[in-house]
DNA sequence: TCTAATTTTGACCAATTGGTTAAACTAAAT
DNA sequence: ATTTAGTTTAACCAATTGGTCAAAATTAGA
């Protein structure tokens, strides 16, 4: 198990991840991805055995984009409603950089749920402590009673939807333009953690 | 064009539907479909001469649930928040019926924006009279200060990424358990409109 | 330098894929 | 009963696909 880190690996997995990500695993060929690397097509089979290995690879690298290690924040000590800014203003910075991940992971853990658990586990994502959390603070009276799990899914529908409905939002409201939709989203860092806010504060 | 719906066109249709929308445009297999309707896969060719003629039809047919036709909602003499109460209900009903409809959508819009574009050109579909509607509102002091295009997409997420995510929250709240995760989006048709009554409201 | 291990390649393969074709079947009209 | 049109099928095809293999090229160690 002597893993030298070849560049050649390497250059495999980096051009894995942009065809695979951006056109999912039935719909990426291995060849593309051979000259996505420059390199030759037995090469792939050399280093990752089966598309299914290499896929693999890059599904649990875009999984760690997508749900990204946030414990230092969620056990920090801090007021809920400024953890609430950090995580959105951190979660939809991230997305930015990676803004085709969600539709991507989105599509392959309904095509293969399973992949979604065995990846999952072990991964020390663990909303628990973000749920009691929100309860201590519902029953404390300082917000208004909601579901920590609708909470929840609220939060991550307003940071995550907007990046998998990409095409649709920038066609509908801002005529294709890049720019408009980038600032659309730019803005959504203040405008999220707004909204949630107001919603829950009494 | 003399179009006499024979039984087995419509049977075509269905199965495609079936798989198409479980599998997506290149997950699926000409062959799976035939079997699905019970018929010889050149009977598909007869009807539909390509793989691509028979997903335009299945992805209009998509699109049609996933982009709902409410203008008369959108446009009926009622207050801003029995609306928003309206289409949230409305539109979580809807996507409830077809549950696997947002992800199938939202991967082929990003696989290939270019079929929205076109299945969305006279399709009625018209943001702008709601985008007045909550520009007048916002204006007349009624409801907090926001950005119409930020509110709808707010709106839009709260309903349609649960679904989207349906393998995830399943498995991250549920225990993969389905009637708990019905359960939740059940609710959901409540818990979203008071979310966004209390997000936006004076 | 010589050797052994590793890396890279081109040629190849069996299976699968979307699509075609000609023939057979069906049903209604004459 | 024959014709005619539309429907259905089995057999087939060329292209593509993931994957293999033996040989060539490179690298590292002695």
């Amino acid at each position: 198990m002597t893993e030298i880190h070849s560049n050649t690996e390497d250059k495999i997995l980096e051009a894995a991840k942009k065809v695979f990500i951006e056109k999912g695993l039935e719909g990426t060929r291995m060849q593309e991805i051979a000259d996505e690397a420059r390199i030759n097509k037995a090469l792939l089979h050399y280093y990752y055995r089966t598309k299914e290995k290499l896929f693999a690879a890059v599904f649990r690298f875009a999984l760690s984009k997508f749900i990204p290690r946030i414990e230092e924040i969620l056990n920090a000590e801090m007021p809920l409603f400024e953890k609430i800014e950090l995580i959105v203003n951190q979660y939809i910075t991230l997305l930015k950089k990676n803004p085709i991940i969600p539709i991507f992971v989105l599509h392959e853990i309904n095509r293969h749920p399973d992949r979604l658990l065995e990846a999952m586990t072990g991964s020390g994502v663990n909303p628990e402590i973000f749920i009691k959390q929100i309860e201590k603070e519902v029953s404390a009276g300082n917000i208004k009673p909601i579901d920590s799990r609708q909470l929840i899914v609220n939060i991550l529908s307003l940071c995550v939807f907007p990046f998998a409905a990409k095409p649709l939002i920038k066609g509908l409201f801002f005529n294709n333009n890049k720019n408009l939709y980038d600032e659309f989203i730019e803005s959504r860092k203040k405008e999220v953690s707004g909204f949630i806010i107001d919603a829950i504060k009494k």
